[in-house]
DNA sequence: TGTCCCAGACCGACCAGTCTGTTTTTCACG
DNA sequence: CGTGAAAAACAGACTGGTCGGTCTGGGACA
């Protein structure tokens, strides 16, 4: 780990820059001002801007899919366990990394960088971890039987979704937290066993 | 409408460039070709490469409400109208618009020209229309009483988180299909009187 | 002849990436 | 433990190319 300590600190810098001002947005001597390297510095440790953005994704991902196991894989109840992943859902709201991801994919002309982010994204564990979640749930019989794989990818379209919707409109949080809530209150009505 | 004829012409050919490559990934050069016109023309037109991309966002939010204003209006059941847009929206889950509003919207530097597109897309009627279409439901007995706001909201960001896994993911039709199907399916079973 | 509409060469800014040189670390060996 | 040379890590000026936007000129039409 820390033979990467710089490394990481490059990416940490390049993290802060493009949840500011998107991928396309910071240029590399942005990335060389927050991390206070030199560019000699950052391009002997990366190949390129795209490289370290693949690499800090990837650390993301892997945070990302810690927090995510940690809450769904406890023993409460299926609501207790989705609805905490929510508040830290709220409380993480402003970090817009999914419109960056769709940004770069879409600015990325190179196809084998295209390829490697498609790799990475799939490699996520994200969605298997909602699939669990929910067939435990189906198990336990606190959800109706359901396409796992399917109400899987749901969950996460509601995730992203009302996060977008927020990155957009950045209203008052009273009001997203509100949408927020009905969105699980609905989704539970819609899958918890009668 | 005849006299903005080469604007529109342009803006279309924007468009296209917009959807295939990104705003930040198409030139004005580009939309040069595309539109078989020349620099100096486009730029008789508009002033700069934002404004065109605000003139065909606001063509194109119209048409759009258009059609969602045209299925969620009718006097069918709720189920009925809202499956019918999820038709619709199948159809053209191609076009990733709100992917490229997201990196608009990380790309702009000019306070201005966020403003202007906050004030668009305010401005613009579709969660009105969803928010009717829902207090209909309700009053008509389908839905159950329900914060009509924020669960336009919540149908909203359905829409585009699934649109937007869509657009990263590009997986085979048939899953995604399956998934918007089951997001229906949740949403339905969480909000109809049983 | 003046106005509208357009063509396309041109410009300055910016930006990812390179290159050359310098400092710091490592480590073999006396 | 000292030392010196090789390798690693970094600094920052520089470059080639791209891109948004301008400018000058010209054709069409009134």
């Amino acid at each position: 780990m820390e033979k990467d300590s710089k490394k990481d600190l490059i990416a940490d810098a390049a993290l802060a820059c493009f949840l500011s001002t998107g991928y396309g947005g910071t240029s590399v001597d942005d990335i060389v001002k927050a991390s206070g390297m030199s560019k000699g510095g950052i391009y002997w440790h990366f190949k390129s801007k795209e490289e370290i953005f693949l690499y800090l994704l990837k650390k993301w991902m892997n945070e990302s899919e810690r927090t995510i196991q940690a809450q769904l894989s406890g023993n409460g109840s299926a609501v207790e366990k989705l609805s905490g992943l929510k508040e830290q859902f709220l409380e993480r709201i402003n970090e817009p990394v999914s419109a960056i991801i769709y940004e770069f994919n879409l600015q990325a002309k190179d196809e084998a960088v295209l390829k490697k982010l498609r790799a990475l994204l799939n490699d996520s564990k994200r969605k298997a971890i909602f699939k669990d979640y929910i067939l435990l749930a189906i198990r336990k019989g606190e959800f109706r039987p359901l396409d796992a794989e399917a109400a899987a990818d749901v969950l996460i379209s509601i995730f992203e979704g009302l996060g977008l919707q927020w990155f957009i409109q950045k209203k008052d949080k009273k009001t997203f937290e509100r949408t927020a809530n009905l969105a699980l209150d609905i989704f539970f009505n819609g899958v918890l066993t009668k």
